[in-house]
DNA sequence: CAGCAGGGGGCGT
DNA sequence: CGCCCCCTGCTGG
């Protein structure tokens, strides 16, 4: 620089910046944007979010209002919470068992540095793809050169590869290119600094790798290590670039462009977190809490071989699923945030109820990780979850009867109604949105006519005045209590 | 009494 | 179909 200019670096920018932000999350303070998983809502940043992956990105961009909600169906929600631990703080541990579906919640929502590579600047990556992309094959024998991978396990993930022959995939990038950068301690991108361990990781995403070989590799890892329950993921680890490189080649375009199921609506603070399908109103507006620790036994359910087995199923299928299941399911984008009123025109079978065969299996394939349950996935409320948040139906078995009144269900819960705006303003409940605000303080509600039982309050209205003498109530049912004195 | 939430109906587009 | 309004029931303080 020239002379009289000083560089000044703040040397823990970095640290700072990946706690600050934890903190924020932790606190609550400043999210913008829901994520409803299971039954669970988690309030984050779009900044974050959108930062760590193209999929939130592409909703943001999408999606206009203020503080969408995004509704994931195939994302268990300790998957989610590692994601999300893993996205503020660059790092999370993982039980190895948990491996696989974490890493295939991270493809479905394309976390950098987890399941798509953590892209260099364009011109860099969009350069060395197109030379490389024709090598893919080649890179794909040998994806991991370097990588310092645990090499100890990965003898068996070689063999699995090399023996794969996957489609090229487009996405191929390498910068595998030996030398290129290296860790993220250089001074110069304090800026950044917080991502940057991810992007240390871009050096070796190897997009190109087949499905085939992810599985491979996960067996390989899964089966092979003995190694202890926790695996620490650390971005800069080779462990996890290992499984990135792996993941990254499913067409995780056509996700974003089909849209996972994900809902939005506006919100404003408090979401019901105590999950479940069905929510009890009365717990409706608690605060969402965020639970930062990844549940461990719900990741134990699931045997490691089956969540391979599931891995490597899953994004093949889960393109034909994608891409179809817009219409047929009436899945929808970006739909239902308070612009709109939530509701979808989609036919679902109701609870349990007929899906037909193809959409079922298309179900069954967008429920990434864990869930595959076969026919029975549209059973469950919770399971819905993908769905946008609100939903309409004409009839049960999905036909269309001409004139039955049209059903609209919550997606959420079990709530149906046949009245458009009332699905709308059910939504609120676990969107915790208020659009009605007291002129004269804070309050706010869901309803119009509540705000409007409110403002007496504050006017000393009292609209309802018993006949027999001079008493008036604010409320009809105070009035009707006290008739009942001179009924008496 | 205050607040919440679901249901029904009317009206305008 | 969406919006608005009203009614009602329930809950908790």
């Amino acid at each position: 620089m020239a002379e009289g200019m000083l560089s000044l670096s703040w040397n823990n920018h970095r640290a700072t910046f990946c706690h600050i932000l934890s903190t924020l999350r932790e606190k609550e303070r400043y999210t913008d944007v829901t994520v409803a998983c299971d039954g669970k809502f988690y309030q984050v940043h779009k900044l974050v979010l959108s930062t760590c992956s193209e999929y939130f990105e592409k909703i943001f961009e999408n999606t206009p209002c203020k503080h969408p909600v995004i509704v994931l169906k195939d994302v268990q929600t300790d998957e989610l919470e590692a994601l999300l631990s893993y996205m503020y703080e660059g790092a999370v541990s993982v039980a190895q068992n948990d491996l696989a579906r974490l890493i295939k919640a991270a493809e479905v929502l394309r976390i950098k540095g987890l399941a798509v590579p953590d892209e260099p600047p364009l011109s860099e990556s969009c350069s060395k793809r197109v030379t490389q992309s024709r090598n893919a094959s080649d890179d794909r024998s040998s994806p991991h050169p370097k990588r310092r991978r645990r090499e100890e396990s990965n003898t068996s993930l070689q063999g699995a590869q090399t023996s794969t022959s996957p489609p090229a995939s487009p996405r191929v990038s390498s910068f595998e290119s030996e030398g290129e950068t290296h860790h993220s301690t250089s001074r110069t991108q304090s800026d950044s600094r917080w991502m940057d361990q991810r992007s240390s990781e871009r050096e070796d995403q190897s997009t190109d790798h087949p499905l085939d070989d992810r599985l491979g590799d996960h067996t390989a890892t899964s089966r092979s290590s003995p190694t202890p329950p926790q695996v620490e993921v650390m971005v800069d680890e080779t462990l996890v670039k290992e499984e990135m490189v792996d993941h990254v080649d499913n067409s995780q375009d056509d996700i974003v462009d089909s849209g996972m199921d994900y809902g939005s609506m506006g919100s404003d603070s408090r979401l019901d977190g105590s999950g479940g399908g069905e929510e009890d109103p009365s717990s409706q507006m608690l605060p969402n809490k965020f639970e930062p620790k990844i549940n461990p036994s719900q990741g134990q359910a699931q045997q490691l071989p089956d969540a391979v087995v599931e891995a490597l199923a899953g994004p093949s299928g889960m393109q034909g699923w994608l891409s179809g299941c817009e219409m047929p399911t009436g899945f929808s984008g970006l739909e239902g945030y308070s612009g709109g009123d939530g509701s979808q025109d989609v036919h679902p079978p109701p609870q349990g109820q007929p899906v037909s065969q193809s959409q079922a299996h298309q179900l069954v394939g967008l429920q990434a990780v864990g869930q595959r349950t076969g026919g029975s996935v549209a059973s469950r409320p919770s399971q819905v979850g993908l769905q946008a948040i609100g939903q309409r139906t004409a009839g049960s078995d999905g036909t269309r009867p001409s004139q039955v009144p049209k059903i609209h269900r919550c997606s959420i819960c079990a709530y149906t109604t046949t009245h458009g705006s009332h699905l709308k303003s059910h939504l609120y409940t676990h969107t915790g949105e208020k659009p009605y605000s007291c002129p004269y303080c804070s309050y706010s509600c869901t309803h119009g006519t509540n705000l409007r039982a409110h403002i007496r309050r504050h006017t000393g209205e009292k609209p309802y005045a018993c006949t027999y003498c001079p008493y008036r109530a604010a409320q009809k049912s105070s009035l009707k209590t006290h008739m009942f004195k001179h009924i008496e």
